[in-house]
RNA sequence: GCGCUCGUAGCUCAACGGAUAGAGCGUCGGACUUCGAAUCCGCAGGUUACAGGUUCGAGUCCUGUCGGGCGCGCCA
């Protein structure tokens, strides 16, 4: 409604500049947002003219005017102010409509269909079964499952899929360790969780190969040479390497071991999916994917897309594109990383034909999927220029990377029940029990938006800091106060209903506080919001326009009243309002993983 | 060494090439007999790392310098 009323003025005032400059082809007018509202409500700045019409701005703004006022123009007052000329909607007008327009919607207002259509593919999380979830596993995870909803939004039918690694030297690490140390202990008999259970042997391998180092060093030391070669040569490092060949072997005893520890690590990395709210349509192993790849190059051999080097390993040259050759099948005809992820990437097309396909992965992978996705154009696939790596940047301590050696890995579930307990600590606090069904169930939602929330209102291409003590206050612009907003509201209008005051668009010209056009005004801009968030693969767009909406409203319940207003006209009016803020914080919490609540 | 990326308030983050660079936290000072104080209001805090350039206009684009981060494996 109100965008629709900026383009008419922008059309309007387009033609203008043509009667007056007399020229028929002059560059699009741009369009802004005012700084503050009593400049209006939108803006279009002149610069640009004044070089074709030989005229200052200021003179043409004026000239503008003069034949607007003359000739007509859409709703809405003229603000001059130097080169721009403004426009004071008159907000409230739209209020109607809008107000119409989002009762109709309810849930789906804000949805559009700029992807209308398209199939999107979307990988994210793609963990180890070899540990727990950490940190930078959350900021992956939030982000795919973000950009899933906020797709969909759009219009896109998405398919989230994970790609789970489960082989590898560093699987059978942990094996290995657990082989040696575990003696019968299992998860169930110590009862931890399974990841926490295997990745606890994951460090132990590490303490262990450590050791053995030192072993063969104090051996050397001594001048025992004999026994240092026998010590190298049953190093942890080589029995890993050893079993992995078994594993490719397919021997029974390690497959046994390798399906009994996975499955620990699964089941427990799926415990904190779903405590997360974080669910895949389609799971992928890497056990399976990494034999896809070598017939696909093997083929490009063929075509002549690749070349075998001299001593036999199958290349490519990517000098096209600024880069060195890469290798793609070693000399033993062994895959590589990259060479499974072109025949999975080839395998998943087949699997479900997507237009698009985005892997969420950290930006350190940059190169990795600029060269992936040139050789799958090199290798004829038209859906190659719809591949995109949605690179997010590191998350930091205040003390710098996390480090497993040095144990400031900050696990996922950790993090996520010290929250919790914060959460419910602040509940009893403030005496919320009877206000809350289910204190635990209320902080787990707090918990889990604020850590939402935190790690999404950062653009994920950048790379943040995450103070696990400070950072996640309660106070302030995060998940909870976005939360309380939704509270307060839901309250106030169930308080009105008891008083048997109804929401009503009476009249819309009751609503004449800044504030209130401000809420119109960013009520009417959320479904763009969610438009340019898709586009740009950003939830931070969302978590800054809801962010807008709930201080603009957490200000305006203080400076005015709702329910009690001077007349029942207005309250209801008020009403009528304040609902359309609650609806569209819902909406966009959806988008961003945070969880409304009805009294928190 | 080469490539990518970033440098904005004490800290964490914003700002389609547009107007006086904004929020939160923290500091200090106010507001609960009033629809829920996980709230609100106010003060202070900036030569946008530095130097040039393009432009009517640059935190934003270009070049260089300095300083972080990440890559540059026949690891994944």
């Amino acid at each position: 409604m109100l965008t629709k009323l900026k383009l008419e003025w922008k059309e309007c005032i387009e033609n203008a500049l043509k009667k007056i400059s007399a020229l028929d082809d002059i560059p699009p007018l741009a369009m802004a947002e005012p700084p503050k509202s009593e400049l209006g409500d939108v803006a279009f700045p002149l610069f640009s003219y004044s070089k074709s019409l030989r005229k200052a701005p200021q003179k043409i703004a004026e000239d503008v005017k003069a034949y607007l006022l003359e000739n007509g123009h859409p709703e809405g007052e003229i603000i001059l102010a130097g080169a721009y000329f403004n426009v004071k909607l008159s907000i409230e007008n739209t209020f109607k409509p809008l107000y119409d327009s989002v009762k109709a919607l309810g849930d789906d207002y804000g949805k559009n269909d700029s992807l209308g259509g398209k199939k999107i593919m979307l990988e994210f999380s793609c963990p180890n079964t070899n540990k727990p979830l950490h940190l930078g596993h959350m900021r992956n995870d939030s982000i795919g499952e973000s950009i899933s909803n906020i797709l969909k939004a759009n219009g896109a039918e998405v398919l989230k899929v994970n790609l789970i690694n489960n082989r590898g030297v560093h699987i059978c690490k942990s094996m290995l360790a657990y082989r040696e140390f575990g003696g019968s202990e299992t998860p169930e008999s110590t009862g931890e969780k399974g990841d926490h259970f295997v990745g606890r042997y994951y460090v132990k391998f590490a303490t262990w190969a450590k050791e053995w180092d030192k072993k063969i060093s104090e051996a050397e030391e001594s001048g025992n040479a004999e026994l240092a070669e026998e010590l190298k040569a049953s190093h942890p490092d080589l029995r890993a390497q050893k079993m992995l060949k078994e594993w490719e072997d397919g021997k029974e005893d390690v497959i046994d071991l390798w399906n009994t520890m996975n499955k620990w690590t699964l089941d427990g990395i799926g415990e904190s999916y779903k405590n997360m709210g974080i669910s895949f349509d389609k799971i992928y192993y890497e056990s399976e994917t990494y034999k896809y790849g070598r017939s696909e190059v093997l083929k490009g051999l063929e075509d002549g897309v690749f070349y075998r080097a001299e001593d036999g390993a199958v290349k490519i040259d990517l000098d096209e594109i600024g880069l060195d050759t890469k290798v793609l099948l070693r000399k033993d005809g062994t895959t590589i990383y990259i060479t499974q992820d072109i025949g999975t990437a080839i395998r998943r097309h087949d699997d479900y034909p997507f237009d698009s396909l985005i892997y969420v992965v950290g930006s350190e992978q940059a190169y990795h999927f600029k060269v992936l996705f040139y050789i799958l154009k090199k290798l004829g696939y038209k859906w190659a220029d719809e591949l995109h790596h949605l690179s997010y940047g590191m998350v930091n301590l205040p003390e710098g990377k996390m480090k497993s050696r040095e144990g400031t890995v900050v696990d996922a579930d950790d993090l996520l029940a010290e929250l919790e307990n914060l959460a419910k600590s602040e509940i009893i606090e403030k005496g919320r029990e009877a206000l809350v069904d289910d204190v635990d169930k209320t902080a787990h939602s707090i918990a889990l938006s604020a850590l939402n929330y935190y790690l999404l209102q950062v653009t994920p291409s950048r790379d943040m800091i995450f103070d696990p003590k400070k950072s996640i206050s309660f106070n302030g612009n995060t998940g909870p106060y976005l939360e309380y907003m939704g509270a307060r509201i839901s309250s106030i209008l169930k308080k009105a209903e008891e008083a048997g005051l109804k929401e009503e668009c009476v009249d819309p010209s009751l609503l004449k506080e800044d504030a209130e056009k401000e809420l119109i005004k960013l009520i009417a801009e959320y479904p763009e919001a969610v438009e340019k968030a898709a586009k740009d693969f950003d939830p931070s767009v969302i978590a800054q326009h809801l962010y807008s909406i709930s201080k603009t409203f957490s200000s305006y319940y203080h400076d005015y009243q709702i329910i009690n207003a001077e007349t029942k006209e207005i309250a209801k009016t008020r009403l009528a309002l304040s609902s359309l803020v609650l609806q569209c914080l819902k909406n966009g919490f959806k988008l961003i993983g945070v969880e409304y609540l009805k009294s928190m």
